[in-house]
DNA sequence: GTTGAGCGTT
């Protein structure tokens, strides 16, 4: 399953976010999101967990739960908008 | 501070 994580404090790594799902479960992969354009983080992220029943109890328990100064917003990730090339950046 | 990237076609 993935895991849409929103409303991270800036000071939180995609190490700590990891520690913090594995405590639910198995998981996959981290990605706290950076603007390509400033090199900033963006404060939200994606966790990959296989294990569909252990990432709902992440969701579950992590949603509304007060990390590191920021309160998360934890849900199902929507689907990735799929960029083809730039000729169809429309 | 709220739904990702780069490659250059996967």
């Amino acid at each position: 399953m993935n895991i849409y994580v929103g409303n991270l404090s800036y000071g939180s790594t995609e190490d700590s976010l990891r520690n913090l799902f594995e405590s639910y479960g198995v998981v996959d992969t981290v990605s706290i999101i950076t603007d390509r354009q400033t090199g900033r983080s963006r404060g939200f992220g994606f966790v990959e967990m296989p294990n569909d029943e252990e990432a709902k109890a992440a969701i579950a328990s992590l949603d509304n739960k007060e990390f590191e100064g920021r309160v998360l917003r934890v849900n199902e990730a929507r689907p990735k908008p799929e960029r083809r090339s730039n000729y169809n950046n429309w």
